[in-house]
DNA sequence: ATTAATGCAAACACTTTGCAATGGA
DNA sequence: TCCATTGCAAAGTGTTTGCATTAAT
C-alpha cells in the first residue's frame, strides 16, 4: 500500500494494523466481489493468527467509513465491492460470478409513487449465463 | 379457499393440509412481502402448534412448484411474495416496507457483453423513502 | 499512555434436517 | 394403506459480540 493511502486512512481515523493492510491490498483493484470468507482465506496466508471476526469487523468498519460496498446479490453470504462507484452486477446463475455493468439511468416509477417516494439510489441486477456456462450447457 | 384453487393444488401433487390452506389464505393476495416469521405468527394463532419448520418447507415446496418467489431484498431474511407476475421493488430504508412496480423495460448491457452474456431475468431495486417517513424525518 | 484492534470462543439469527407420529389421498 | 407432511429438537450457516491481550498512534 502507497504512503498516500495510509495517510488518507489514518486521517479517517482508521488505525492501520498490519491485518487491515493486508486486507485492503487484497481489496485493491479486486473485482472479484469477495465474501467474508474469500478475505480471510487469502490474508490467513500471512497471517495464520488472523481470524473470520476481524475481517468481518474490519469491513464493517470500511463499509462505515465508505470504502466498501456490502453487497446483498448472493442471498447466502455477504459479498464485498471495493468499487464504491455507482455500479451495477450481472450474475451468471450457473457459475454464480459477478461483473460489474455501469450504472443504468434514471428508472421511472409507477405515477402512484412519481413526486410520492423520494430515490436515493436504484439497483439492477441482470441474471443470465455468461459466454462459459453457455458453452458448457450447450455441450450437455 | 375455493375448491377451484384446491383442485389446481392437487393436481400438481401439492398436498393440502388444513395447515397449507391457512398459509396459502394467509399469502392469497398478500402485497406485504412477509418473512417466514410473519407467516408463522399469522398462521398460528389458528394452528398453536404450527412450527416455524413447517413454514419453511411449505414455502420451499411452493416455490419449487413455482407458486411464489423467495426474494431477498432484505439482507436479513428471506421474504416470500405470492406475485409471481414480473415486477419490482421500491424499498423504504427507513420503515423497511417493501411496494412493488410494473417490470422495468429492457436492460441495457455494456457492449462487452452485448451478444455474450445471454440475459435471462432483469431485476430492479429502488431504495429511497416513502412519503411517511419523509414527513417523519422532516419534523426532527 | 491512550485507545482501538486482534482473535478466540461463545452467542446469535435465520434456515435446514432427522425422525417419530400423524393424517391426507 | 401408503406416503407425504407435521412439529419438535438438534444441527448448520453466516455473522456478531464479550473480553483479555496486544499493538498503533
Amino acid at each position: 500500500m502507497v504512503s498516500a493511502l495510509k495517510y488518507k486512512y489514518r486521517n479517517i481515523g482508521f488505525k492501520l494494523t498490519p491485518q487491515r493492510i493486508a486486507i485492503l491490498d487484497y481489496l485493491e483493484g479486486n473485482t472479484g466481489h469477495p465474501s467474508a470468507e474469500d478475505i480471510y482465506n487469502a490474508v490467513a496466508k500471512k497471517f495464520p493468527t488472523m481470524s473470520l471476526a476481524t475481517v468481518y469487523t474490519t469491513m464493517g468498519a470500511l463499509r462505515e467509513k465508505g470504502n466498501v460496498l456490502e453487497l446483498k446479490v448472493d442471498p447466502d453470504k455477504k459479498r464485498y465491492d471495493p468499487n464504491t462507484a455507482k455500479h451495477n452486477h450481472v450474475i451468471c446463475i450457473s457459475c454464480k460470478r459477478i461483473f460489474d455493468i455501469p450504472a443504468a439511468g434514471s428508472i421511472d416509477l409507477p405515477d402512484s409513487l412519481t413526486g410520492v417516494f423520494s430515490v436515493l439510489e436504484s439497483y439492477v441486477e441482470v441474471r443470465g449465463l455468461c459466454l462459459e456456462c453457455q458453452t458448457v450447457n450447450a455441450k450437455k
